[in-house]
RNA sequence: GGAGAGGUGGCAGAGUGGUCGAAUGCGGCAGACUCGAAAUCUGUUGAAGGGUCAAACCUUCCGAGGGUUCGAAUCCCUCCCUCUCCGCCA
């Protein structure tokens, strides 16, 4: 049985060193691969009161539709295939005569034509209406979230998301004077909101000088942190198609949160995890080549659709901003270990640059549509006396490579399996600059160079 | 953008209407030989869905979608992609 994120069981992590082959298998076309992917129909069908209170742990989801259109699927599918084995039956039998003699055109090919002809007008109503069912059932799954996983706690909303774990109490700056970021900013002309308004529109920003630099800086920083940690660094397209949103998750629900290029069915990527995760789609990966951990630095680009009038001053939230993203395709029984490992890579950012921050875990009402199970990393913004999200770190099991269609085959083996997926900021580099203006500015107006990016921006003052 | 060629199993590469899920080679796996290995020989070797306790068995898949036909990898249409040459261009 396919393991399914919310029923693990914990093994110690099997850690080989990700080889990378030059894949195998690369499916040419371009829609979103054949199978009703997402959750699992089997397991909906075999263990349907168990998903569906698991399902229901995120909100009001009904499977029972599904199921009925499951069993009509099923009964026709008997039907059809019965009658295309007695179609080709027919064919065969055809050339059989022909071939040894009989005339193509006698009454006892003739016959046989007729059958078939028979045969294809029942298939011919059978077919489309099967067809429809598959497009029903197809359009169900896809609607449906992840399973959370078992150790996720059940809640409404964001209020009932738990505290794990604190981190660099001591280094939470003290004082009245605490300026937001933007003020720093521009005080320090580093970044220009009104002339990045004019070149595009109100939400976007341009670097200026060294505001540029420390935005390089922490990307440059982050990507080689995360290389020493063993992830390969990919830059991936930051144009992507449907059939990619739909393989991470993203559509077919949320394409109000994604620039589109209508003309040529491409879209602006939202995060890097949408190109990272389809680089192996439809794929099937020899099992010594997993894990798979990459890095990717890419710009983003959401629409913030429903967001007007909040966090409207600043680099909190902007329609295009820039993160590093690290990504990993795991056996299945190793994700859960994965996972912690991939938050404390993401926490080693924070806490090279001394950022103060928290550990959030996101309740079962606030998880993302594709995730089992995620850890949000929470930083310290002084000006406003909160912490606000710069990383969050999700364990999605086997869904997205359902969607995907991303597999994995034991050496000598029969079957396949499905991989899990991880994918977790490394960080959110607007945000992290944001942080680091608001944590290490001075009474005087400067600001201080985090001692580990000094290295990169070559100065100890902003 | 213009002109041409092409997309077949892990790879290479046959196959132009019927016994083709598809020759052959390579690779992989198993066995024989060997102290062991290499070489050689023999066998085996795709995925998905249905079905079964498990099998047997049935269906689908030769870039994708549609059409012709009793029957399509093979013929027709549309689209996508790749390659070569020309143009343009970072």
């Amino acid at each position: 049985m396919a393991p399914c994120g919310w029923q693990e069981t914990g093994q110690p992590p099997l850690l080989t060193p990700g080889l990378l082959l030059g894949c195998q298998s690369l499916a040419r076309h371009s829609r979103c691969s054949s199978g009703d992917a997402v959750l699992d129909l089997k397991q909906i069908r075999q263990q349907f009161d168990a998903t569906q209170a698991a399902l229901g742990r995120r909100g009001a989801y009904d499977l029972q539709p599904l199921r009925q259109l499951d069993q009509q699927q099923r009964e026709l599918e008997g039907q059809r295939s019965q009658l295309q084995a007695r179609s080709n039956e027919i064919g065969k039998a055809v050339g059989q005569r022909i071939r040894t003699g009989a005339d193509p055109n006698g009454p006892e090919v003739q016959a046989l034509r007729d059958e078939g002809n028979q045969v294809k007008a029942q298939l011919a109503e059978l077919e489309p209406r099967e067809k429809d069912l598959k497009g029903d059932i197809e359009t169900l799954l896809l609607g449906l979230p992840n399973l959370p996983s078992a150790t996720t706690p059940d809640g409404q909303d964001e209020s009932e998301n738990v505290e794990v774990r604190r981190w660099g109490d001591e280094y939470i700056p003290q004082g009245d004077a605490l300026k937001p970021h933007w003020e720093i900013g521009e005080a320090l002309e580093i970044f220009n909101f009104e002339r990045a308004t004019k070149i595009a529109q109100s939400r976007f920003v341009a670097l200026m000088g060294v505001g540029a630099a420390l935005e390089r800086a922490l990307f440059t920083f982050m990507l080689d942190r995360h290389t020493q940690h063993g992830y390969t660094e990919v830059m991936p397209p930051y144009l992507v198609n449907t059939a990619s949103l739909t393989g991470s998750g993203q559509l077919p629900k949320f394409s109000e949160e994604s620039f589109k290029c209508d003309r040529d069915d491409l879209w602006l990527s939202p995060t890097a995890e949408v190109p990272v995760t389809n680089l192996h789609r439809d794929e099937i990966l020899p099992a010594e080549a997993l894990p798979l951990h990459y890095c990717a630095y890419t710009p983003c680009f959401r629409r913030e659709a429903g967001s007007y009038g909040r966090d409207t001053r600043g680099l909190i939230r902007l329609h295009q901003f820039n993160k590093v993203e690290m990504y990993k395709f795991v056996r299945p029984e190793t994700s859960e270990a994965e996972h912690q490992a991939l938050v404390a890579d993401a926490e080693a950012i924070l806490q090279a640059l001394k950022l103060p921050y928290r550990v959030i875990e996101l309740c079962t009402g606030d998880l993302g549509f594709s995730a089992n199970k995620t850890y949000d990393l929470e930083v310290w913004l002084p000006s406003s006396g909160t912490y606000r999200e710069i990383s969050s770190c999700s364990n999605c099991g086997d869904f997205q490579a359902r969607r995907a269609n991303i597999r994995f085959k034991e050496a000598g083996q029969k079957g396949t399996q499905y991989v899990h997926t991880l994918n977790g900021s490394g960080l959110a580099v607007g945000r992290t600059m944001a942080a680091v203006l608001e944590n290490y500015q001075q009474p005087d107006g400067t600001v201080k160079v985090p001692d580990v990016l000094q290295p990169y921006l070559k100065r100890e003052w902003l």
